[in-house]
DNA sequence: TGCCATTGTTCAGCATTCTGTCAATCACCC
DNA sequence: GGGTGATTGACAGAATGCTGAACAATGGCA
């Protein structure tokens, strides 16, 4: 295969885009020293308070056994506090501080900065077609990653009501 | 900002189908234990024998300073061979080895089913637009990251004519 | 009550990716 | 020629992301 097929070939084409979606929002949000992931699960579990890790990671489809990582980073910066589940002894809750929350709030401008970058090269009749054909893709193909995004119940503080697995 | 329009951002949506490209390629590919980083190289130095380390991460968009470890593990499993430069003693030409042209054919058909699979949701017409969509978005992008594509001279034994930096 | 499948978390290991830094080497200008 | 700055390839460190396995806690069922 030529490397100029390569160029065409929507698997190239997406990690490239992937990789300039990271620079662009690491350069955006250098001052809150935030990553993409890290960025999304805060903003889950400022949706979600006391969430636990396995529901996290089903809301912005992240690794089960990876996202230990990512709550340690951002627990050891004290913008997300963990406490263990009265119910569920193998629980670890999940709730934003006070500091994790005002800076969410403080991030959202650069993030959306970086959609708009990152949209830059297209017309806006093209950026709504982009989005609409990312979603149907990233939704149909949704059971082929490890990690799936679920809709899980909220069992959460803020609506407790059932209890169901997340599978 | 409400986990709802996360979802719709494009940034969560290009990390997201770069995690299913990456699960589907690792599916497809499972038989030759190729990731799609080691594919480009491979077609890569196929396409540009003799290529040098920091040139070949110019034409696939790969970082200079870990792109070491991915010619390290192909060499070690005697797909890729690395051969001094008489000409310049800093220099590790990089060669397919029999072995690594031959899986690299055979895995051709694999790496062809995996962009069908990834399109699969998108109609014959829309295919083309979103293919469309993204290279103007790597292009127009390009500069954003710290490894854009450069289309380098061909300075290998196939079109050695010119010397020019890859910057 | 006791067994056992399920669930939640963590760990080891591998492979990207980026930022830096470093030494060896080279090209170029005086 | 000789010095200077750029280039090349290595390495360390941080952060994703995956597989697979381990381990503890839970809950259903005989």
């Amino acid at each position: 295969m030529p490397l100029s097929d390569l160029y065409s070939k929507p698997g190239h084409l997406i990690r490239r885009a992937h990789q300039i979606s990271w620079a662009l929002f690491l350069d955006e949000c250098a001052e809150f020293n935030l990553t993409p992931v890290q960025y999304a699960a805060m903003v889950a579990i400022e949706e979600r308070p006391g969430v636990d890790a396995t529901r996290l990671s089903s809301l912005i489809a992240f690794d089960r056994s990876t996202i230990g990582n990512v709550i340690e980073r951002l627990e050891s910066r004290n913008l997300v506090e963990r406490k263990a589940s009265a119910d569920d002894k193998r629980q670890k809750l999940l709730f934003l501080s006070g500091e994790g929350a005002a800076l969410l709030k403080n991030a959202e401008a650069s993030v959306e900065r970086v959609q708009e970058r990152l949209l830059a090269p297209l017309t806006p009749a093209e950026r709504k077609q982009f989005i609409k054909l990312l979603i149907r893709l990233a939704t149909l193909n949704n059971e082929a990653t490890s990690a799936p995004i679920r809709e899980v119940e909220d069992t959460t503080s803020m609506g407790r009501h059932v209890r169901t697995s997340a599978r």
